[in-house]
This record gives C-alpha cells, structure tokens and sequence, in this order.
RNA sequence: GACCCUAUCGUCCAGCGGUUAGGACAUCGCCCUUUCACGGCGGGGACACGGGUUCGAAUCCCGUUAGGGUCGCCA
C-alpha cells in the first residue's frame, strides 16, 4: 500500500457531473489504471442541503456510462449504503467522528484554536512551495488579505467542518498518493500542504490539471448548456467518443495519433504529457471524434448501444429485441457507417420498423422525389426488381443502374423516387442495402402503395405524361 | 487590491536554440458520388507585444498585455 498509487476523484453532489469533473475523473482512473494503482470514488457531501441521493446517482451513473470503474467507493447512492473497500466510509456525511479526531489532535498540537466559536488552523507565514507534476514548482505567498489573518476555519461555529479540512483529512486516512484534480485548486493547495505538515505527514503528489473552458475562452458554469455531462449522453454520443475527446484537451502523445481505444489510452497515458494551459471545448471535434469511434466500434457493441437508442427514440421495435435479432441488427448496421449521433438513429431507420402502410412523405419529400412523373418509373422498377433472383444489394444496384441506362436517367432520377416510396424521407443509408434488409415483399408493398399515392395525387395526370 | 497559472493557425495539439513552423477539427475550391455522408486533391490561416541573452530565438530570461484561477464559518 506504501508505494502504489492510490488515486480519488471526490465530487460534491450537485445534482450534475460537470464535464471538466468527469476529465478529471477520468485522467485519475487513467493513472490508476496505467500504473495499476487503485481508483477510490469518494462523495464529499458535507454539504448537507444539497445533497440528495438523486444527486449522488447523476454521478454514478455518469462515470458509469464513461465506463469509469472504481475499486473502492459506493456501491449504491445511499450514504448510508454498501460500499466497497477498506477504508471507507466514503461518504464525507459519514466520516463526523474521523475529522472530530483528527481536529482534537491538530488542537493539543498546538496547530489549532478557538476563536468566535470556531475552529481556526493556524497557517504558516512563510510562503509555501508547492511541487506540482503538471505545472512544477509553484511557490504560493500569503495574499494581501490573508496577510491580515493567515489562519482560516477548519471547523465553523455550528459544528461542520469544512472542504479544506475534510478533504485532507479524507486523503490522509485514505492513503491517497496522488492528488489529480483542476487547476482552480492550485492556490489553495498550500493550505493543504500546512495541514498535511501538521499532521506530520508526507503531502501526497499533486498534479494539477488545466480547466475546460468554453468555446469562447470564458468560463464553464453550470449556466452552460454543454457544461453537463448528461447533455452528452442525452445527445447520444457515444461514451467512447467523449472518453476520447476529453484526453484531447489538455493531453497528447505527441506522436500526433488523436483515435484511441480505451486500452490504447490506459497505456499510453502519462502524467507528465499533460498540458499547462486551459482548452476551449469544441463541439466540432467532438462530433469528428464521435464519427471515428462509431465506424470503428465492433458490430455487437454498436447494435447494442443502437438498440438502447430506438428505444429511447420510441421506435417500435419487438420488446425482446435484442443485439444478436437478424433484422434488428442489420438495420443497424446499415447505418453504422454514417457515424450518427445515436440520437439521430430512430430519425433514420424508423422505417424497418414501420407498417408498410404507415410509410408517408412530408410535403417536400414529395416534391422532390415523388413528382406525379414518378408512377411509371416506380411500376418500372418494381417490375424489374421482380425479376431480380436473389434479393441482395449488390444485385439490386447493378438492376437499378441497368433499367436507368434503358429508361436514359441518370441513377439518382431512379434512387430518389425509390429510397422516398419505400422510407418515406430523402435521407437514409445506402438504398440498394436498406433494400435487401427491408426484404423483397416489403419493398414491393411500398413501391406499390407509393404508385397508388402519386396517381390519387392527380387522377389521370401522370399516366398522360408518360 | 494581492497572489498563482497560462500564452503557436478560428479550435485542439506537435515543436523543447538552427524547421519552407507540422498534424487534426473547422473553413474554402475541385474531383468522386444514389440521398446524407465517406474518400481523394488543393488553398487560405499562427509563434500576443516590447526588451534582452545568443552567431542564431516560437523555443531561454525580464516586462507589458490578455485569458483563467485563488484569497469564504461554499465545495
């Protein structure tokens, strides 16, 4: 336990997990992991007015979608709850006797006194410098105000002690090695340092990593539409996608690779690559690394996350469905390759899943692609795919394209008309794939009822024409 | 007000005394194309400013400016 590396990530429950909280969640449990240390979760809910078990489980669940495995913490929301690992509690709520100690002892050391009612720590004078694996060496002066009174309340006069007291202690008793956390704790950071001395012990390392900002540089708040991690997931990204970007911001290899598989950052990652500056959040780069990992995620995973995403999307798609379903799993697949938000997935194959006569177009998709000319290029296609043998894409394309070089079309006068009749939109996955999925009585049945559409358009009309 | 951190294309990174300052995203143009995309080719675009140090600075030092952070009986 000496010398291995004992990491936490211990956040406030706030009702929210702010996405700089899961980066730095994130790079602790990539230490952790890389140096085959341990990854602690601990709730610091001293707070008691904000705190809710509600907002405890925002966070479990929130690292637990980012796939962010700790090996001691809770286990469930409630504080009072299971947990894992031996030195808990790990609930802040729950340590009241641990800092009432360790205050008493910091009391007869002389390191701290009473005043107003409250407990006062008394701070060194002296400038405190403050080693720092990310930043180096910082050396922190009092400020002017604190000039004035350098000591400052380690438990206030109604009996709570308060975050600087409480979060030393807890990394004291828990035997934390490295402190990985945002760089708006590196002023503060001295205090601890004092404390950490007056209780006699070795600090533990610190590395403080830089804050995410937002695109236009200013600061991130809660006020920010973006700032949540939850926005992410209801945008239906995909978690490997937001893990990956967010070791973009403020790390690199330097060899210029940016796509990683999770077990390529745990073994890439390093402390020491970390930058010192601040980055901007940019929604663009997300999405490009989100496109990437959708393409190149195994099939199985994405049916699965496909599959949570039509549900969540309220396609009606067969109750028991599930990702190994022939159908189900190859309309997914057909959109796997356009790199979607998952979100997005329902707009585009709803279609597999809709009664043949529930398939309708909009207003300008029938303008555009179902023109009244439509009717007999659409009878003319579903005769020739009558005559198609086995009903595979490959098949289907070489059979679209050869009735478009007899009927003097371009493809797309046929593509158009066809992708509308049988999906009903303008967009979707590529045709002659949606086809072969969808099957040839499906597509016969739409082909045919969208004849029908276009001719009740206007009685008589088309057919004059053609 | 004081203190701390930071400063390379619009954005994220590479560069760590000698480079035509590189890549990715974004953007623009062209090509490909069945929609949306992908892909291919090409273009524009940066060392915040001022002093030093040095034969030579994006790289080292100082200052200025700018951005961020901290100085609570919030966490």
């Amino acid at each position: 336990m000496s010398d291995s590396v004992r990491v936490r990530f211990a956040p406030s429950p706030t009702g929210y997990l702010h996405i700089g909280g899961a980066r730095t969640a994130l790079f602790n449990w990539l230490y952790a992991r890389h140096t085959g240390g341990r990854f602690i979760l601990r709730i610091e809910d001293t707070d008691q007015a904000r705190n809710t078990d509600a907002a405890v489980e925002v966070i479990l669940s929130g690292l637990r979608w980012l796939g962010l495995d700790w090996n001691e913490g809770p286990e469930t929301a409630l504080a009072s709850g299971p947990s894992r690992g031996d030195f808990g509690p790990y609930f802040q709520s729950q340590r009241g006797h641990r800092y009432q100690v360790r205050a008493a002892e910091l009391k007869s050391g002389g390191h701290a006194y009473e005043r107003d009612g409250a407990l006062y720590f008394r701070m060194p004078r002296e400038p405190i410098t403050i080693p720092d694996q990310v930043v180096g060496d910082v050396v922190r002066p009092l400020t002017d105000r604190e000039e004035l009174d350098p000591d400052w309340v380690l438990i206030r006069s109604d009996g709570q002690p308060v975050f600087h007291f409480v979060n030393v202690v807890d990394d004291l008793e828990m035997g934390i090695t490295d402190v990985i956390r945002g760089e708006d704790h590196l002023s503060n950071t001295a205090k601890h340092i004092a404390l950490f001395r007056a209780f006699g012990v070795k600090p533990p390392r610190y590395a403080h990593i830089p804050l995410i900002l937002n695109d236009d540089g200013s600061k991130m708040s809660k006020r920010n539409l973006g700032a949540s991690l939850q926005h992410y997931i209801d945008n239906g990204y995909a978690p490997e996608a937001v893990l990956n970007y967010l070791c973009l911001l403020g790390w690199s290899p330097k060899d210029g690779q940016e796509l990683f598989s999770i077990s390529e950052l745990v073994s890439r990652f390093e402390l020491s690559a970390i930058n010192r500056s601040n980055a901007r959040f940019d929604l663009k780069k997300l999405d490009h690394v989100h496109f990437e990992q959708t393409r190149k995620m195994n099939a199985d995973r994405f049916v699965q996350l496909g599959i949570e995403a039509l549900r969540k999307g309220q396609v009606e798609i067969p109750a028991d469905a599930t990702a190994t379903d022939p159908f189900v799993r190859a309309a997914l697949l057909t959109v796997q390759e356009k790199g979607k938000l998952f979100s997005e997935l329902p707009l585009w194959t709803d279609f597999y899943f809709k009664a043949d006569d529930a398939i309708v177009c909009d207003a300008e998709t029938q303008a555009k692609a179902l023109p009244n000319l439509a009717a007999p290029i659409l009878e003319a296609l579903t005769k020739a795919f009558d005559g198609v043998p086995v009903f595979r894409s490959a098949a289907l394309e070489a059979t679209l394209k050869g009735l478009a070089v007899t009927l003097g079309v371009k493809a797309g006068a046929l593509v158009q008309p066809c992708r509308a009749a049988v999906t009903g939109k303008l967009v979707g996955p590529s045709l002659y794939h949606l086809l072969e999925v969808l099957g040839r009585e499906k597509v016969r049945r739409r082909l045919m009822a969208a004849i029908e559409r276009v001719e009740n358009e206007s009685p008589g009309f088309s057919r004059q024409r053609a």
